[in-house]
DNA sequence: ATGGTAGAAACTCTA
């Protein structure tokens, strides 16, 4: 089965390139982040015609998560557990015979701000449900937009982003708390080539110039990791026009 | 030295 995650920066834009990117690359799972839709405007018609069911929990402007998939999704969330918060960031099902977790992370602005610390502490409570969803699913994916470039091998100019919001060392901590709940980042099981990226800013020409960062992730249980034959960044979508500024990440498992 | 680009929405915020 084929697992995809990609940040589409507003499906309403994004909307062609998704359904050509299904068309092309029939993933069983495509979880997406920043559709930036309520609920009411998801594009539930379009998804279905091109063979996907979908699963939501989108608001205005900002945020906004969705799963779309081959077969029915069952025992559904949208939000982690007791943590009370109006952003909509998690989306949560048993897909295709694992528990799939779409996560959203807060982007936390700059390492100074109130975001920032939002971010943590969102990144805490998550931590906590992921042990939870873990001890319930052996077959557990946790995929989305980190935010987060876990180490150097992951930002195109380690020295400039020593520090900065994305790469600080509390967020590099945090993020291997995360892996040691009990998962593995799909993308170091393989060889890599160098400057492997999935987020390039929009400014500065900084796609053509190979200044990214990898911070959207697969992250799977053991047992997953067991049947992970490839985990690859699909480069393509990020040199359409108007393109998002995120690559989708794809993992292959034989199950 | 604090840009620059994009998206949504409303003349600003977020990333």
């Amino acid at each position: 089965m084929r697992l995809a995650t990609w940040n589409v920066n507003s499906l309403k834009v994004r909307l062609p390139q998704v359904l050509q990117w299904l068309a092309a690359h029939q993933p069983d799972v495509l979880c997406l982040q920043e559709t930036k839709l309520e609920d009411a405007n998801f594009p539930v018609r379009d998804i279905r015609a091109a063979g996907y069911h979908a699963l939501f929990s989108g608001q205005k402007t900002y945020n906004g998560v969705a799963i779309l998939c081959k077969t029915q999704v069952v025992d559904a969330l949208t939000a982690i557990p007791g943590f009370i918060d109006p952003q909509k960031r998690v989306l949560a099902a048993n897909v295709a015979g694992l528990r799939v977790i779409c996560l959203y992370v807060p982007n936390g602005q700059s390492v100074d701000s109130d975001k920032y610390r939002y971010k943590l502490d969102w990144l805490a409570a998550a931590i906590a449900w992921l042990k939870r969803e873990l001890a319930m699913n052996s077959r557990l994916a946790v995929v989305g937009d980190f935010n987060i470039a876990p180490d150097e091998r992951d930002v195109h100019d380690p020295k400039a982003w020593e520090g900065q919001v994305l790469f600080s060392a509390p967020e590099r901590r945090v993020f291997q708390d995360l892996l040691a709940v009990g998962l593995k980042d799909s993308f170091r099981l393989f060889d890599q080539p160098d400057q492997a990226y999935t987020w390039w800013d929009y400014r500065m020409n900084a796609f053509k110039r190979k200044m990214g960062l990898r911070i959207d992730h697969i992250l799977i249980s053991d047992d997953l990791a067991q049947c992970c034959r490839a985990c690859t960044i699909d480069v393509e979508p990020r040199k359409a026009e108007r393109p998002s500024d995120h690559a989708p990440v794809v993992a292959e498992l034989s199950m």
